[in-house]
DNA sequence: TAGATTGTTAATCGATTAACAATC
DNA sequence: TAGATTGTTAATCGATTAACAATC
């Protein structure tokens, strides 16, 4: 089953908002619920679970705990991935962004520093200096990775990473990575985000 | 003229790649020079320049310096907008970032803070606690918010910056915000990011 | 000239959404 | 039944890319 990109960061979104559901002991979602908490149409909801294959009934839309499953199922949500954080920043963002959830479809187990300075930061994961990579990364079976770090180090860190075993990288640096073809690299450019909304949010530019 | 986003985000990262030739006096570039440096296809390249209005010759493709002032106008990037981080974990990974270069078209100008105690890390901007939001974006103007925190706060804290004249804000809480139709919003959800490449980083899935 | 490159149209691709029959 | 909702096809929309004439 090939499920298009825009889909599955979607069905991402309704299983934490069908997690809420399923803590509040409420047992059916209608399209348009999902629809409204993630801000599309309805139709793209139903869509969306048509290429899943799941089913409702008209009388009472979906069953939360059974959709759940089946997201999970389809995203192979069993198979939790360990992540690996890459450079100061990310740590404060994981904590506080609560990235370390135990719902989430992933898992935090470790994060690799540059500067011996920075090492002494208590933090809800092991902390260890980038010398530790290959060690880690193979022995705890680490397949992604997120980097965040001045811009001249990241290509050096990312083949670190890949002889190391990573097989996805969520590169937060402002620089593009060369890669072999067989790793995957999700690019945040933070300086495009903003440059856009500048240029986006200008009262002389309509929309 | 109305630019597609895509094209928008691609001209941002031109402009970055031109600077850098700048820097090494390199006066021309070939379409496909700037499109191996971001990874898009040369024909790509030159439907974005045709539309901002921009043309080079057959024998050396396109000026640097000219095209740099072209995107910057068509960008509106002397406008430059102020940007304020609203969370702990925006401002190690801005510093880290380099998201404070001079050479971007936004301008970080103050940093606010949730917890009384993390308001003596030492920084590269101000830092403010999160009571300080409407004085300080009133008195500077600041238009664009970074916001990074736990997200039982950033439905809050987002509607006391766009009462205090924000206009759009780059959300990294993976909370879907309730925001009036003027104000823009990007959301960058790590969760959704993450789990997407736990997906697709499976080795049962074929792409 | 031959070869490389630009500029632009038309075709294609991928994703969203309108429309509507089927169901409860 | 009437009304709300699901499931699905076909139309539409937006962006990428193939094709190729024009230029140097």
């Amino acid at each position: 089953m090939n499920l298009p990109e825009t889909t599955i960061e979607r069905l991402s979104l309704y299983r934490r908002v069908l997690l809420s559901y399923k803590y509040f002991e409420k047992p059916y979602v209608f399209s348009h619920d999902l629809a409204r908490a993630i801000k599309v149409k309805p139709v793209q909801v139903r869509k969306d679970l048509m290429l899943i294959g799941f089913t409702g009934s008209t009388s009472n839309g979906y069953s939360v705990v059974k959709l759940i499953e089946q997201i999970d199922k389809s995203l192979k949500f069993r198979n939790v991935q360990k992540v690996a954080l890459v450079g100061l920043s990310t740590i404060g963002g994981a904590t506080e962004l609560y990235l370390g959830s135990d719902e989430n479809a992933f898992d935090i187990v470790a994060c690799f520093l540059m500067h011996e300075e920075t090492r002494s930061v208590k933090m809800d994961y092991p902390v260890y200096g980038i010398e530790k990579i290959p060690e880690i990364v193979k022995d705890q079976e680490i397949t992604i990775a997120v980097l965040a770090m001045p811009p001249e180090f990241a290509q050096n860190i990312c083949d670190i990473l890949i002889m190391s075993g990573i097989k996805a990288i969520l590169n937060l640096c402002s620089t593009i990575l060369e890669v072999p073809e067989n790793i995957l690299v999700k690019d945040i450019d933070f300086i495009t985000y903003l440059e856009k909304m500048s240029f986006l949010s200008n009262p002389n530019v309509k929309r």
